[in-house]
Order: C-alpha cells, then structure tokens, then sequence
DNA sequence: AGCACGCCGACT
DNA sequence: GTCGGCGTGCTC
C-alpha cells in the first residue's frame, strides 16, 4: 500500500503530495488525515497523509514512511475538506490550510515537544491478598496505614500521600498506579435558574429551531441590550437535546467573557474553549476534548471555527459584523465563510448575530437569501440611553479641548449619584506626536513612515505599527532646545486630565498598555464591576459585550478618528462603534446617557448613532457603496506589492496592473497602483492595487498566476487578499 | 525549509 | 595542495 503524503514546508514548490510506501505493520493502522514521519531528502520531516492506494500508478522509486506521529490525531474528511476549501479561498499552500486547521501543539512540526499532562492515581490491587499481607508482621505502621486508607478511600492523587512507605507497597504490587491524563482548564457546572425568554427572543428561538435540520443563515439582528445571549443558549440546549453538537464564535474571548461564564454556567464541563490567551497546553487539551467526544459545545474565537466537532447542530458568530473574523496575515481566511462551509456542508443552520449588521449580511437579509430575526427591545425595563452630540469645534474656542463642559457637568452629576462612567478614546499612549517648536523635528519611526506615540508611564516613543521603541529625551535630539511640545491626545493623557479634574473620582484605564498580564482584563472588568472605580477610561476594548448595570454614562471623546480613516468601512465601523459603546450605558432600571464629542455633527453617521437608527445608517451607506462600487454590491481583492527598493517596488506595482488590465473581464475595474494607507511598513515600501468586479469567471487563475510568478521573487513580495475588509 | 553538491579564494 | 564561501537544485 502507498500514502499520499503532504509535508510540513509551506513553498509553491512543495505544494503537492509525496507517495511514500506504507510498511507491513502500519497497514493496519494507516488513515487518512493522519500525521506521519517520512524521509524526505537527507532528512526526517513529518506530513499529513491525504490518500491512500493500493498500487503505484507510475514506476517511481518510493521510500518508507518512519512512523505514524499520533494515532489519535485523524483530521476527518470535513477538516480536510476545509483545507482544500482554504486553498481555494485563500490562495495559500496546501500545507499552510492543514496547519492553520489545528492548534499549534498538533501541526506537523519538527520540533516536538509533550503537550499531554498526567496526574497519578493510586489504589489497593485487588489481584493481591490483602489479608495475607497484613499478617506479615514484617509490616511497618505506616503501610498499615496506607492500606486502611485506601480501602476506605478506594482512589486518590498519589500527591497525598507520596512516601517512602507507599513506594514499597507499589513494589509489592499491593498498591497499583493509574496516570490519567489531566486537563489544563476544567469547568464545573452551576446550574442557575434559566431565564425565560421574552416573546421576541422565544420567536426568534422557534424560527431558527423550525429549520434545525437544513442548512439555512439566520441574522439575528437584535439592539443592544435584547439579550441575543439568552436566544443562543436555548437553541444550543434544543440542538444538544437532538443529540448533535454546536459551535460558537465571538469576537475576542477576553472582552467576551461574561458570555463564556453564562455557557459555563449552563453547560460546565461540556464547554470546550478555544482562543488565542490560552497557553498552547491548555489549547492542546481543548482540543483534545473535542477530538475525543468529550465535549459538545465550542466557544472561541477566529479559528475555533476549525473545531473538530461531529455531528455539528448549529453554528453561531456572535457580533458577526466584528473584523476579528477575518485573519489579516496568510492564509487571510473568514471565519464566517468557513462557517458558511460548514453550515452547508452538515445541512445545519448557522446563526449570525449583530446590533449594528455588516452591510453584507444585512443586504442578503433584505434580498431573503439570509432570515432575519428582529430583537428591538431591550430586556426588562431597560429603555435605550440618550444621545448628545457635542460639537467640538464650539468647545475649542472656550479651551474645553478634551472634555466638553457638558460632559464634565454631566460627570460631576454621576460621581456625585455614585453611578458609574465609561469614557471611550479610540488612541492610547499619552501624545500621538511630538514636534519641537524650535526647529521643527517631529519624531518619526525610522522602519515605518508614521510619527510615534508618547507613552508617559515609560517615557517611551513606540511606534504602534512595527513596535519600535525610543527613550523620550527632555531636550530636542535635533536642535538641542527645550522647546519639544506634546500633541494629540491618548487614554493615558486622557487619565491624567480626568484624575486632575475629578480628584476624588478613581479612574481605571484599559488599553493595550495596561492589559498586557494575563488576567488583568479580567481583573480590572471584575473591580469595575465591583464598584472599586468610578470612571473606566480605554480604547475600543471597552465597548464589547460588558455588561455594568451601574454605568449610566458614557462619553466618546473623538468620535472622529475611526471616521477619518479612509477606508471604504469606516463609517460602517465608526457607526458600529458608537453604537456598541453607546449600548453599555443604562442596562439596568437606570436611565443611561451618552456623549459623543464631534467636530463633524453634521455628519450622517453621526446622525444615525444619536437617533440609535441602525437601518436609516444601513439605507444611506448603501447608497454611497453602490454609488463608489464597494461592496456588497461589488467584489473587492486587494494585492500588496512589497519590496525594499521605493521605484523597483512601484515599477513592478504598475507592471501587475497592466497585465491585470490586459486579462481580466472588460467589466472588473482595476484600480491603482496606489500608496499603501502607510507607504514604508518595517522597511518596506507598500503600494496596492484594488481589483473591483462582479462577475468574473476567470479572476482566481489570473490571480494564481501572478501570485506564482512572484513566488520566486526575493525582492519584490506580493500579498492576495481576496475579499479584503479594507481598502 | 534544509541539506548536499559544486566551483572559486586565502590559508596550515 | 585544502578549508570554506554561499549559489543552485532537489526532495516520493
């Protein structure tokens, strides 16, 4: 018998299979989708094998296969169908789709190690006589002991008792040794009362149950506030009760995480988590839970949509509009479309939730390819908060420039109820610039064409692109004056001010910066919660899916960075954002506020996000996509071309776009080249290229082909992103 | 990716 | 005469 077998190196050149023969006393064993030791040239790799055959088709000379790597570990034909279906999506390697499939502890590798953890148990031998033993008045006291105790306690962790003594009783073989192996993470259910549904989310819940058994998209699109949460945990428990299992995606595990308690609380040990804050042990036994049936339930981010579970029921992606899902390194997958995949794949539903919908799925939604599901009430009494708009400009000119005196007043208000506020600043560091008013150096990052961010704390320049650092010096490096001035405005300046401000408030800041130790997420959520600190301050980490009953105020303090960002998403994602962070103010009985401090409060968005209009927003930015071609209405791929040399780089930029040009069909657009958003990124000068179509058959092969052609290229690098998010 | 093979420069 | 530089070519 022969296996084909796909080795571990990504390259173009490699991306096929190997035959190697399979011994005698693995034919037994052999599967496809398992992982294998072969020799491969003038060494030992390890690969996957992706078919088996009786005979050799050609006369080739084949090698041995050295040994199966792990017999448990057997991708099933769905796993590799959605390699193959990576491949196609993506344009990457065979290989690079089998790997991105699995977490780090089961790629094929050469370097190993022993991710499996064992605890020791101990008991008495029944095979032994017992009686018989014990009358050897050899016998000390202690093991005496130990055999009464085991009698009584039949099994326990060899750690509590661990002596010199029990060592001897397991030489007698009285005492017999068991490891098992142990999990990193293990949940223990609290059952608490099931909420029951209101007549909204129990009518969502009856649509979606109604097609359990075929493959259809549900957008559950419900306010913030509706309690989508609630509606996903009963159609998991009816699809557990049909005996199948579900799979559920969320944004980021850490700003997400009272969601994973309620799954905890509901199902415990059921619940397999998978995300990227796990240390790869403990990623290694989710994993193994789920490959062993052990669980049925996977909650996680981006890649957990790889999950290895059988006999799938359901598939949810909560916050399905978020960016999260799509991988912005190779193989730039959406977990959405593998989702989709799957969802086809086991003729099961596949439920997207959102407040503030992608305009993608809210179009299919409004053309009846998606079902949508409406939640526009909040749960209890909770009535939506009230939003303001504060125009900056006005503010400016009395020298209000970080807190507007609404925003202050309203503060004050707060602190002096003992409620609670969030105030949101998509920037952190302390000043985004430094310039000296002398001679008019500004500090620049040397690898990347952007200014670097202050960080007062460290006293450090850091650019937040490549990560490069830079002691801040009291005087210009350039002209030697004491003349450099802060400019721009980070969460860290942002504290500052508001502790200056409000002395006797406690604020919290959660950004990147403060959030780096495990835990401490969490930690600072818990305390808030608690009501240790009055005033949470951070970026875009703050607006998801917290839930503080106490917060009756929330302040956005520029409202305008993310809609300047130009990128055909960045009124979806502002929108997006405001109205996500919006929604954490007044969950309870209490009234919430917003404040949304803007220089643009003429602008549309900025409208839709004070009247909460999710659907005027939707109707206005389609408009303007269909009007500038963007998708949903049109197709996007984006190409990068990278290279060391500025004009070698945009030479070869625009030969691209005239071959492009030269094949594509008549109606696809090819725009560009053009700079990329930051021209020198590490080093490297970045143009891109944006290809616009709607139909277009022969599209990918072009593609694949200059996607090849550079392959071999070691000056100029060439990135596809088909279906990119930005542009 | 890694490793061998191969063909040119400064050394015991 | 040899050690070693890294260019190129191949891996069932």
């Amino acid at each position: 018998m022969y296996a084909q077998v796909i080795v571990e190196y990504s390259l173009k050149k490699l991306d096929k299979t190997f035959i190697y023969h399979v011994p005698g006393h693995m034919m037994q064993e052999i599967k496809v989708g398992m992982k294998v030791l072969v020799p491969f040239g003038h060494q030992n790799i390890y690969g996957f094998v992706l078919a088996l055959q009786e005979k050799l088709e050609t006369e080739i000379e084949t090698k041995d296969i050295k040994e199966i790597v792990d017999k448990e570990l057997v991708l099933s034909k769905e796993l590799l169908a959605i390699a193959d279906f990576l491949c196609e999506e993506t344009l990457c390697t065979k290989i690079s789709a089998l790997q991105t499939l699995l977490p780090s502890s089961f790629k094929a590798k050469t370097q190993k190690h022993n991710y499996n953890q064992y605890e020791t148990f101990i008991s008495l031998n029944e095979n032994m006589d017992l009686t018989k033993y014990k009358l050897d008045n050899k016998r000390s006291k202690k093991q005496l002991e130990i055999i009464e105790f085991l009698e009584k306690q039949k099994k326990v962790n060899k750690k509590e008792i661990n002596s010199s003594s029990l060592n001897l009783l397991i030489k007698n073989e009285i005492v017999k040794v068991e490891n098992v192996q142990k999990y990193r993470l293990n949940q223990e259910k609290k059952k608490e009362a099931s909420k029951t549904l209101t007549k909204d989310q129990e009518q969502a819940f009856t649509q979606v149950q109604n097609s359990l058994n075929k493959y259809e998209t549900f957008l559950l699109y419900g306010i913030t506030g509706s309690g989508k949460t609630e509606v996903y945990l009963k159609l998991i428990k009816e699809v557990l009760k049909n005996g199948k299992t579900a799979l559920m995606l969320v944004p980021e595990i850490l700003l997400t995480m009272q969601i994973v308690k309620r799954f905890y609380q509901e199902f415990g040990s059921e619940v397999a988590i998978l995300h990227s804050a796990l240390s790869s042990g403990e990623k290694h036994d989710e994993y193994l839970k789920i490959m062993r049936h052990e669980v049925k339930i996977v909650v996680g981010t981006r890649s957990a949509v790889f999950a290895p579970l059988e006999n799938l029921g359901i598939i949810i992606i909560d916050e399905e509009h978020s960016a999260t899902y799509k991988q912005d390194n190779m193989p730039r997958y959406n977990a959405k479309d593998v989702a989709t995949f799957r969802a086809k794949r086991n003729n099961i539903p596949l439920v997207l939730g959102s407040a503030t919908p992608s305009l993608e799925a809210m179009a299919r939604a409004q053309k009846q390819v998606f079902k949508l599901l409406t939640l526009d009430k909040r749960i209890g009494d909770a009535k939506l908060p009230l939003i303001e708009m504060v125009d900056m400009s006005e503010e400016m000119k009395q020298r209000n420039n970080i807190l507007s005196s609404l925003l202050q007043r309203k503060i004050e208000d707060r602190l002096a109820k003992c409620e609670q506020v969030i105030l949101l600043l998509n920037r952190r560091g302390f000043a985004t610039f430094i310039n000296c008013s002398n001679c008019g150096f500004t500090y620049k990052c040397p690898n990347c064409d952007i200014s670097l961010t202050y960080h007062k704390s460290s006293n450090n320049l850091i650019c937040h692109y490549c990560g490069y650092q830079l002691k801040k010096a009291s005087l210009c490096p350039n002209c030697g004056e004491d003349s450099l001035n802060l400019y721009g405005l980070g969460t860290e300046k942002l504290e500052e001010y508001v502790q200056k401000r409000f002395p006797m408030a406690k604020t919290v800041r959660m950004d990147q910066d403060t959030t780096t130790r495990k835990g401490a997420h969490e930690a600072f959520i818990e305390d808030f919660l608690q009501e240790k600190y009055n005033i949470l301050i951070g970026t875009q980490m703050v607006s998801k899916g917290l839930d503080f009953p106490k917060v009756t105020l929330v302040g956005i303090i520029n409202a305008d960075t993310s809609l300047n960002i130009p990128d055909f998403r960045a009124n979806e994602n502002t929108f997006a954002l405001l109205n996500q962070v919006a929604g954490r103010s007044g969950r309870s009985n209490l009234i919430g506020e917003v404040v949304v401090q803007t220089f643009n409060p003429d602008n549309f968005v900025m409208e839709c996000v004070q009247k909460g209009n999710y659907l005027t927003f939707y109707n206005q930015e389609m408009a303007i996509r269909r009007k500038l071609k963007y998708p949903p209405y049109y197709y996007l791929v984006g190409l990068k071309i990278k290279g060391k040399d500025y004009l070698k780089t945009l030479e070869e930029a625009k030969k691209i776009k005239k071959y492009l040009e030269q094949r594509v069909d008549p109606e696809t657009i090819c725009l560009g080249p053009t700079t990329a958003l930051i021209l020198k990124y590490n080093n490297e000068y970045r143009f891109q290229i944006i290809i616009k179509y709607r139909f277009d058959q022969k599209l990918k092969s072009i593609l694949k082909e200059i996607d090849l052609m550079y392959n071999e290229n070691k000056e100029i690098f060439l990135d596809i992103d088909l279906n990119p998010l930005h542009s």
